[in-house]
DNA sequence: CGTAAAGTTGAAACCAATCAAAAGCAGTGG
DNA sequence: CCACTGCTTTTGATTGGTTTCAACTTTACG
């Protein structure tokens, strides 16, 4: 595909995620070493695996449409998924370690990601410091988000995940620009409770409970929030931490 | 002091914790401007913090000696361990996203650390490779740990959960030069179990469990592992995951 | 030595898991 | 277009593991 194609080629400069992946504040020149990051996009259909436990580590992926899980497994079965991630995250930080990969990212629905060869990124990173601080940043906002899934694990009752979960969720798309009150769930009820610690029928019943209470209209996998601040408390309200 | 001074002047190189907080394999220029990573130690007395949830974040911590916990808090009481953390770990992580501390880190007995301040450590590690990777692999090495935790946490009953805590703290020392079936727990019952989701009370009867079964002996904090091989098979043998 | 903190143990309550059945929905192919 | 199939979701009844509440013991420490 020749640059006098009609489509046009995506670079950061002109990506609407540029905030969310990368630095800001850079001038022209900055920006042109940063997109030589990305050194090509990846499609993944929903259902298929953007790399998986055990595969070599080369690259960090970040998403450029569509949604992913991630998920750890061990030989005995043992299963839990350790985020969902949307537009604008990065994903593999995982590999970095042992230069393979420690879990699986599956694409919830069809998707595209910009595959940042992970040498490349240290190796620009070097020299732009601006990305050198924004990878660390990246790293630091995920070992904080996991303290927060682990406050959720291991303080929270079944109603208090699932609210923490739906705000959370609606947060993070509202400040893409979606509805702060309406989203639709890309995941099953089953990973939804892999997730948040729960079985299936514990997610399902407790999201019936919140109809009950008026908090949430579901239908399917479409959530409508109805009373936001009802939510919010459930979580704020302990007893009593564990 | 002086150079001349009795006492021996710990720099890296001469650390007996090199190979865990530092890269290996480093010429001896660059052994030396890694030195220049850290700027003063620091001793922490026992139940001191290090550092506090809300503190301005400046630097990384490795340690040198005793035994620290990380914990995260909100507001309304909740309360969640999110680590322990040993000699030749880094500590801080947390801080660089927001340039402050979303955590507190307390000794749990008498500690030193060595305080490497951030941006030396950016600085540094834009000049010698060895350092930048070993940074990164740090906090990859943080964030598959969390996703270990979070396996358990949402995967695992309390004999599961408190056998694989007490494998990986021994497995851990044992790296260490220390006994793999014998260790002197820092923390207490309820330290344990806001760690691993649970009461204090369920930890201690879970405690008991294991001496009627005979896999451990228990006096107080001072455990000794009598049947390694049950203890493994506990945590591996789920009936099913979550 | 006395008090506070940490740990153990028992009984009852409760929340979530398990087992089971049925209903809803999506995709396939006749 | 509809029947068929499999997957997802909901709901009910029951079980079980962990929490809660409480009493007591042991250890640590000034």
């Amino acid at each position: 595909m020749t640059p006098t194609t009609a489509s046009i080629q995506v670079t950061c400069s002109n990506c609407n995620l540029r905030e969310l992946c990368m630095p800001v504040g850079l001038d022209c020149q900055q920006m042109q070493r940063i997109e030589e990051v990305v050194a090509t996009r990846r499609k993944i259909k929903r259902g298929d695996m953007l790399f998986q436990n055990g595969e070599d580590f080369t690259s960090l992926y970040a998403i450029r449409t569509g949604f992913f899980k991630t998920c750890v497994a061990t030989e005995d079965g043992r299963y839990q998924v350790t985020g969902f991630q949307m537009a604008g995250e990065i994903i593999g930080l995982d590999g970095i370690v042992h230069n393979h990969h420690t879990c699986d990212a599956i694409a919830l629905e069809n998707a595209e990601v910009c595959v940042m060869p992970f040498n490349r990124i240290e190796e620009i990173s070097r020299e732009v410091t601006a990305l050198q601080s924004h990878v660390h940043k990246v790293m630091s906002r995920e070992i904080v988000r996991e303290h927060s899934v682990m406050l959720l694990l291991g303080s929270m009752r079944a109603e208090e995940r699932l609210a923490a979960f739906i705000l959370n969720l609606v947060q993070r798309l509202h400040s893409r620009g979606f509805s702060s009150s309406e989203l639709i769930l890309r995941m099953t009820r089953e990973e939804i409770g892999s997730y948040l610690g729960l079985k299936l029928e514990t997610v399902s019943r407790t999201f019936s409970k919140f109809v009950e209470d008026g908090m949430v209209e579901v239908k399917q996998r479409h959530i409508r929030i109805l009373n936001q601040e009802a939510l919010q408390r459930l979580v704020n309200n302990s007893r009593e931490g564990r």
